[in-house]
DNA sequence: GATGAATGAGCGTTCATTCAT
DNA sequence: AATGAATGAACGCTCATTCAT
């Protein structure tokens, strides 16, 4: 008697349709009938498969974080500085792969964390598992440089900051960062911050 | 005969206001009656000095971006590597000239700047001559160690990015980034990158 | 399996409710509240159902031209002339399918037209309908009388500010115009207006 | 000490305002600020003068009424009906002494005597007075041809209506009624409803 | 599962009016 | 007389959420 259960392809095209309107408008406009009209969905359903839209929200965190993840696992680097710079390209490299639309939802998405705190835990929580993976490739690639791994931590921060800032400005100011150099320089900055943690010259 | 003007002053505690509760709450929740309650002004006097909400953030912009550039002239680094650093630290280090409710707020202004056009150019115009000083001031840099300044521009958007990435961060997940560690961090970037472009090492 | 919709219904039932506080209270304050009010519905239902407040009032517009199209429709004059007097009572006389609530909310609407383009536009579409439709009958009359139809357009122009005068009157000053002598007034300037055009006495 | 009071200048000079802008925008719209941005005054000065917005109205009611009434007192016509037709020239005829502002301003007036007894009241007194004083033009000319006076009041306010009905055309919808047209057709109006009346034929 | 009407709180904004200067 | 800042109620409108069908 019971229809087959869809319930979870319709909750992803609903994250998917409040990724595309999120990118456009921003969280606070991306109302949700107008993320219903993008799925093509009546707005009461998005209540039947969401209790809120703050859990869209939650769902769409979650699968942005992974598209990232999986992005860097499609790398097959050999060496430690290698798999540094493929953390960083996984995040910022233009071509297969880049999502632009889901570059500028993640911007928009840091407003809701200011002042919602399941968001803002949400947010943080991907962040920290970022941040905590790079820390691992940084300390592998100062091990093998035989530096003394004491700044990982902090090197790796450093180098997150500078991909959220590449990609805030990637949305919001392309003309200030040249097309697909981001990429390159964070490299570069990862280079030369591990040269200044002892690490032997490229 | 009449009534003195002191709208200039009231524009000034209504931007004031709004920094404050932006910084807490985001633009969108930075209701117009939030903003007068936390200015001890009624609702309507706000549109009585300004025609829009809209209106006050665009004042506040403007007003973000001065603070940073008074913190960066109050500085007095003689080498050019020097002013580099300063320009860093005055976006960047903790003590007296930090403001961190106007950095939450510079954050959460980039959401409304994704919808608005008004509002994005704006945010552009601050960043695009906060690029071109630091581009200058790079370029210096480059040429007093005989290096080619071909690159200039794409490290100071890089260094842009980092900067705003910081601030993301300081907002957004305070404990990724150790406190006060954003400043050396972004320093030994400009110093990799300024190496990287053919400057004696430091 | 869905629920059906009840929008024309809907839309009808706030078109009359505005039309009823239309007529005691003039557009401006006709507010959507009260108009919700006098529908028994929800202030946020009008808005699900017209986009603006203006809306209503152009469907209104359309309400108010029909009904009095189907009351002069409905009329059963053998003699040209008697089709021009079924124009004007079909505006003008008492009794069945008068709508004093309607004839006060024409005269309201005038207002909105002054200030409002698309209003306006309405207003003289419906008016312009209207006229075009007496001069054929004016044009018939005085052919009928081997008058010539020089004067048809003026005539009828003339017969239609006569009713949109008496119109005002009537909601504005009903003191000034004796009860019910309006048609009987009109039909006796129509009379007057074909005679000065050549045609046979009466 | 004191200077000389200069109220009702002022007075005078915000009636005018309130005229103009009425006649662009309506009562509802014509906010204070507006009319006295029209005046070049401040708006608290406005109720200075008059106590309420309304009671601008009340005057500009009153400024109205006179200088039709001065129009129709500079005319010399011998002829009881050459005074009839006077009268209908002083309210629609082109040329000199037309304010069409005024006009507009007439139209608009209406709304706001929908809803607020004091201002129907006004609007009653003046439509009243001018009624009066036509159906006594009207008397003279039937007297004058020997016909019955009993319809006198009835003719009356059909040509007031007439006229009331041309004002709202010629403001609202000017391409309905020809330029200048309307004089010629309610006098036209007027000879037919005496000669209806028993009058002899002009 | 799905629909779309319905709710009502909250928003930005306007405005007549008041009042200290 | 004159100024212009200040007040606060009311407006049109949006929206997340609910719910009968």
């Amino acid at each position: 008697m019971a229809r087959p259960s869809n319930t979870e392809e319709r909750r992803a095209e609903i994250v998917e349709a409040m990724l595309r309107v999120m990118a456009r408008q921003g969280y606070a406009k991306a109302s949700v009938a107008a993320v219903a009209r993008e799925a093509g969905l009546a707005p009461g359903l998005l209540h039947y498969h969401f209790r809120t839209k703050q859990e869209i929200l939650l769902a769409l965190i979650e699968r942005l974080a992974s598209s990232v993840a999986a992005r860097f696992e499609g790398t097959r680097a050999r060496t430690p500085r290698g798999r540094v710079h493929a953390w960083i390209d996984a995040h910022l490299a233009q071509g297969e792969g880049a999502e632009p639309a889901a570059v500028a939802c993640w911007v928009a998405l840091g407003n809701e964390a200011l002042s919602e705190p399941e968001v803002r835990a949400a947010y943080v929580r991907v962040i920290e598992r970022d941040r905590a993976l790079l820390e691992d490739l940084v300390r592998e690639a100062l091990r093998a440089e035989e530096a003394r791994t004491h700044d990982a931590r902090r090197i790796a921060a450093g180098l997150l900051a500078a991909v959220e800032g590449a990609f805030r400005l990637a949305v919001l100011a392309p003309e200030v960062i040249p097309e697909g150099a981001a990429a390159q320089t964070v490299r570069q900055m990862a280079d030369g911050l591990l040269a200044a943690a002892g690490g032997r010259a490229r």
